[in-house]
This record gives C-alpha cells, sequence and structure tokens, in this order.
DNA sequence: CTTCCACGGGAACACTGGGGTG
DNA sequence: CACCCCAGTGTTCCCGTGGAAG
C-alpha cells in the first residue's frame, strides 16, 4: 500500500478543506462520499484523517478520527457502542455487545466525548449497509446534546440514490456536503497498477501488454482500482506458480478465471446448511431437466419440493416456501445464481431460476459438507410438476 | 376480463446473549 | 438466584398484488 494516491489530488485537497476547521477545534461540515467500488473512498478518507490528526497532535488541537465500516457495523445498537468503546481504553469498562438499552449507550456516548473534548470525527464506510435510519438520525442531532466537543460524520456510500430513501431530516443535516468520486478510467488505472509494478515485481518479468489489459479489463468493470490490483496480483502468483520467468497475457486470462472461481467457492462454502440445500435443489432439478431436454427454466415451486424431499431425507425441518422465496434471492444476489421474476399468465407468477457457473464445481464444494455426504446419490422420483 | 401462483412487504413470534435489581 | 428488560436475528403467518395466458 503507497504513501501516494494517485489521480486522487483533487478529492484529497477537497475533502481536507472541509475538515480543516477541525484543527481550529471548530465543528467541519458533515460529509457524503459517494463513488464505485473501487475508487479510492476509503483509502482518501482514511489518508486525510490520518493527516488530520497528525497536525492536531503537532499543534496541540484535539482530533479524534474513528473509523467504522457499517458492513460489519451494521445496527444501531452495535453502532453506538462501537464509537463508544472508541474512547474507553479500559477492557473491563468496555460496553458489553448486547444487553444495555440503547438511550443508556447513547448517553454514555456523549458524556464520554464531552469529557474527551476537541473535535471527533466519524467515519462511517458503506453508510447503506445500516439498517434502519434511526441510527443516523440519533448521531446527526448529537451535536445538539454535545456540550465541550463537536462531532462531523463522514458518510461513504456506493449507492448513488442512497439518500433518496432517507429521512428528510438526516438527509439535511447529513449531507451538507457531498462528494462524487468518479470511476479511474483505463489510463489512470495504468499508472496505478505500474506504481505498483514498481514496488513489487522486479523489473523485467513483466510483459509490456500486460498492465495494459489489466487496465482494460477493470475499466470495464466501472473502473475498480482494487479489481485491477487483484488481477494484477493473481497473474503474479499464477505466474510464479506454472515457473514461467515472465508474467504474460495468458496469465492474466488465468487470473481472470481463478478470481471468479474462487469467489464462487468461497460465497458457496460459507453459505447456511438451508441456504446450501437450496442451492443443492437448484442443481439437481437444473440436471434432471437437462437429462429430460427439458427447457433451462426451474420454477419456485420445483424447487421447494425437491428441496423439502431433502430435509426429510435427512431428517431437518424445512423452512416455509416464504423463506425459501427469500433465500432464493440472496443467491441470486450473490450470484450464484440468476433468479428473474417472470408472471406466466394463467399459470401465475414464479421465478425463472438458472445456475450461474458450472455445477460441478458447486457440488463438490456442498460435499466438503457432512449433511451433504449421504444426499449424493438423491434422485429426483418422477416428475415433481407437470408441464 | 378472469384467473392463478408465487412474489414480496409487514406483523408477530421465538430465541439468543447479555444486562440490572431485589 | 430468580426474574424481567433489551436489541437483534431468523422465522412463520397473513395478505394484497402483478401480469400474461386463456
Amino acid at each position: 500500500m503507497p504513501e501516494i494516491l494517485l489521480h486522487r489530488d483533487s478529492e484529497i485537497n477537497n475533502l481536507a478543506s472541509i475538515m480543516v476547521p477541525a484543527l481550529r477545534q471548530e465543528t467541519p461540515s458533515n460529509v457524503f462520499i459517494y463513488g464505485k467500488t473501487g475508487t479510492g473512498k476509503t483509502a482518501v478518507t482514511k489518508f486525510v484523517g490520518r493527516e488530520i490528526v497528525k497536525k492536531g497532535e503537532e499543534t496541540g488541537k484535539k482530533v479524534n478520527f474513528i473509523y467504522i465500516n457499517c458492513e460489519v457495523v451494521d445496527t444501531q445498537y452495535r453502532l453506538l457502542q462501537n464509537i463508544t468503546n472508541h474512547f474507553i481504553s479500559e477492557w473491563a469498562e468496555r460496553i458489553p455487545f448486547t444487553g444495555w438499552p440503547t438511550d443508556e449507550v447513547y448517553s454514555k456516548l456523549i458524556k464520554l466525548i464531552d469529557k474527551t473534548g476537541g473535535v471527533a470525527i466519524i467515519v462511517l464506510d458503506e453508510v447503506d449497509k445500516l439498517k434502519g435510519d434511526e441510527a443516523l438520525y440519533n448521531l446527526s442531532r448529537i451535536n445538539t446534546d454535545l456540550k465541550n466537543a463537536k462531532l462531523s460524520i463522514v458518510g461513504i456510500s456506493n449507492d448513488l440514490k442512497f439518500t433518496e430513501f432517507l429521512d428528510p431530516r438526516v438527509k439535511s443535516s447529513l449531507g451538507e456536503e457531498n462528494m462524487i468520486f468518479p470511476p479511474y478510467d483505463a489510463g489512470e488505472l495504468q499508472d496505478i497498477l505500474k506504481q505498483r509494478v514498481g514496488i513489487a515485481l522486479k523489473s523485467g518479468v513483466i510483459d509490456n501488454d500486460v498492465v495494459p489489459l489489466c487496465s482494460a479489463l477493470a475499466a470495464q468493470e466501472h473502473g475498480d482500482a482494487r479489481r485491477a490490483l487483484d488481477l494484477l496480483r493473481m497473474s503474479a502468483e499464477i505466474a510464479e506458480r506454472a515457473k514461467s520467468p515472465r508474467i504474460t497475457k495468458k496469465y492474466v486470462r488465468l487470473a481472470q478465471n481463478k478470481i471468479e472461481i474462487d469467489r464462487v467457492v468461497e460465497v458457496v462454502r460459507t453459505l447456511p446448511t438451508q441456504s446450501k440445500l437450496i442451492l443443492l435443489s437448484v442443481i439437481l432439478q437444473d440436471e434432471h431437466n437437462k437429462k429430460t431436454a427439458t427447457t433451462g427454466a426451474i420454477t419456485t415451486g420445483e424447487v421447494y419440493e425437491i428441496y423439502k424431499g431433502l430435509c426429510k431425507k435427512i431428517r431437518m425441518d424445512s423452512l416455509t416456501q416464504r423463506r425459501v422465496a427469500d433465500l432464493i434471492s440472496e443467491l441470486d444476489m450473490l450470484g450464484i445464481i440468476t433468479a428473474r421474476v417472470i408472471s406466466k399468465g394463467r399459470y401465475g407468477r414464479t421465478r425463472d431460476i438458472r445456475v450461474s457457473s458450472s455445477t460441478g464445481d458447486i457440488i463438490n464444494i456442498l460435499q466438503e459438507d457432512d449433511v451433504f455426504k449421504e444426499l449424493a446419490s438423491y434422485k429426483i422420483r418422477g416428475q415433481t410438476r407437470l408441464i
């Protein structure tokens, strides 16, 4: 991770100029930062935060910089608990992760911030993952309860439409300033990659067309720098493992494949058992359809029937169809299957479900789970539904 | 225009892991 | 120790609804 962030100078300056009142112990405006994944939002924010804290220490002004990722800390209670614990050094006095009423955590937080004094900057990364806007509302009005200290909030989101569905009060108080991080274009991505190549690789081991290819591929995916870097790293790793003296375009293609497969493997492996069962049901029905030369579409009803069969076989309680429908859309969002809602007119509404990657691989991963060993030979008995 | 089936939102509930108090 | 409080999560129950075939 290099010290210098390329092509983000204007963003850094912008954010710094918004934050700089903190060094005069005044409240900086609350900021909303938008931008697709891998456009440097987090890196820029953390960088500016570090700088401000450093400057603050030099000049004797107290600035607290708190970074929280809302994908991990996604409820009102845990958010308040997390922030509060930032101000507590003693392990014994930390707030437990469950048990207290929320408003008690809230008032403890206020007391602590006031005692600490100075300016606190709270960064909420991936704010859109935060459940319910009550948490944001409470945070935004916290300043009115503070006497000694100031607090400002930086919200980071990759969803441009996020604020549209927000409580208008929260929207106005949090969105005092807005920043949009544009995606990197292919040229900028090349610069970033070259910078890393210089640090990480011996000179002359990389073909000239590798960096442009990685950049181009990542630029297609809305200019995601992280993706470009992953691609490069993976290419290098594969080339090394293959004992190739050079990194060539061939390895970039291999890396691209591997990244996709790794993603699916990881997601499937960490799925809860019920979801795994449902996924297996989809695959079984898919194979059944292939054998009987039925057209590709699988419906929720079919999946549910098979799923119930599977549950019975391993003597496990089965969920309701309502819940299964939810789990199917989760699998869809994870990109393991695609499930499109279609209407079959007289025959009602359903989802058109397809498996998106190779079923063989998925079945192999599923079999790692003990529960699935005895299902290896499961066959669909007869037609589950007349078409 | 009807009809039908699953979609999908919301309420209600059970359960978990923790708290405090008498 | 018994008892009740609290937030959060996963689930079930209930029900209005979309939309094209018939």
